[in-house]
DNA sequence: ATCGAATTTCGGTTTTTACCGAAATAACTG
DNA sequence: CAGTTATTTCGGTAAAAACCGAAATTCGAT
């Protein structure tokens, strides 16, 4: 009947299903991941009804991991001419792509944990009922959420082209570092 | 009868509550987190049985999740004088136990990815009966991960002074990276 | 406005994961 | 080398997450 299932070679197919079990490794559920892994590798944007058909899931379950999808800032939608029909497509390249996963984590999880740390912190500092050395656990957990939330946030504005640059090259880091410490 | 159960403040309680949410979110076990975050703010080593009762969770529960935190290598086994009991410490500091996680995460989700990706675009290349653009795509993801594996082994080997050092002193790494294009 | 196609919502079911507690095993003590 | 105490294994159960498909809603064209 609707002849849009898509034909994927069993090396693709092996991909997919990699992918799938890599996400859900990760805490994102294994059919999201697949969808994403299928827009991924397409050449063209996708149907819900396509990708539907192709990864063999109902229909109603591709639409809500799609719009996890979206929310993750992962895929957009887009029109085609003649076609009612909504069609997604993955947005930017790789390093875009894992850079919008960093962010979403980090304002999902880390910043949650960051203000929850806080506010324990500070809750240990008035009530002073606590004990001590347990005081100073949650200080120092603290002082590492900031720091490494910094560092993220360093990070981020880089630009593509400098860590590629950085990789590329053995033990570059290492010698910025020397030059670190004098900045 | 077993007077072990460690009476633990409201905040603290919150705290650990907090911890295994977050971890469970990150796909990692909820309990699991809770007694990693227990035995984090603990002062002193834990016996399975008291993180079984302070946390009511049954013994061999307990059991479970200690082995898989000493396999992540986050915990460790100690003894003390005239117990027979095994006692369960934290290993090092909130930043070795980062880098922990990091490592192991790295091994066993990451590394696995690579070979796949590695053999994926192999056997592309040999087959050669993919859609081109698909193999193009394959191409840009393997050498992602490649890059990312390789800045994180970089990254791996700082000493943790360095990047506290980084992190206090905003936009040190822009600065930084100004050097790092003559390096 | 009305019809038809596309999408989303939602209750119920299936699948997966986590957990308990009894039984088995291992480790220690006298 | 019993007897005791500590630990782990494992089968069954409970809880949670994922998934389906029917019904409801939205959207667009006529």
């Amino acid at each position: 009947m609707t002849e849009i299932k898509l034909e994927l070679n069993p090396i693709i197919t092996e991909f997919i299903l990699h992918w799938g079990e890599m996400g859900s490794r990760w805490g994102i559920n294994r059919t999201i991941a697949q969808i994403h892994a299928l827009l991924y590798i397409s050449p063209k944007a996708l149907t819900a009804e396509a990708i539907s058909e192709t990864l063999s899931v109902a229909r109603s379950t591709v639409s809500t991991g799609l719009r996890e999808l979206q929310s993750w800032g992962l895929i957009k939608v887009v029109h085609v001419l003649g076609d009612r029909k909504d069609h997604f497509e993955i947005i930017g390249d790789v390093w875009e792509m894992f850079r919008a996963v960093l962010d979403e984590r980090k304002r999902r999880e880390l910043d949650p944990a960051l203000s929850m740390l806080q506010e324990t912190v500070a809750e240990f500092e008035t009530s002073a009922e606590g004990d001590p050395a347990m005081h100073e656990k949650m200080i120092e957990l603290l002082d590492f959420f900031e720091t490494a939330s910094e560092i993220y946030e360093q990070a981020q504005v880089l630009p593509t082209e400098t860590l590629v640059q950085i990789a590329k090259k053995r033990d570059t880091i290492s010698k910025i570092l020397n030059l670190a410490t004098r900045v």
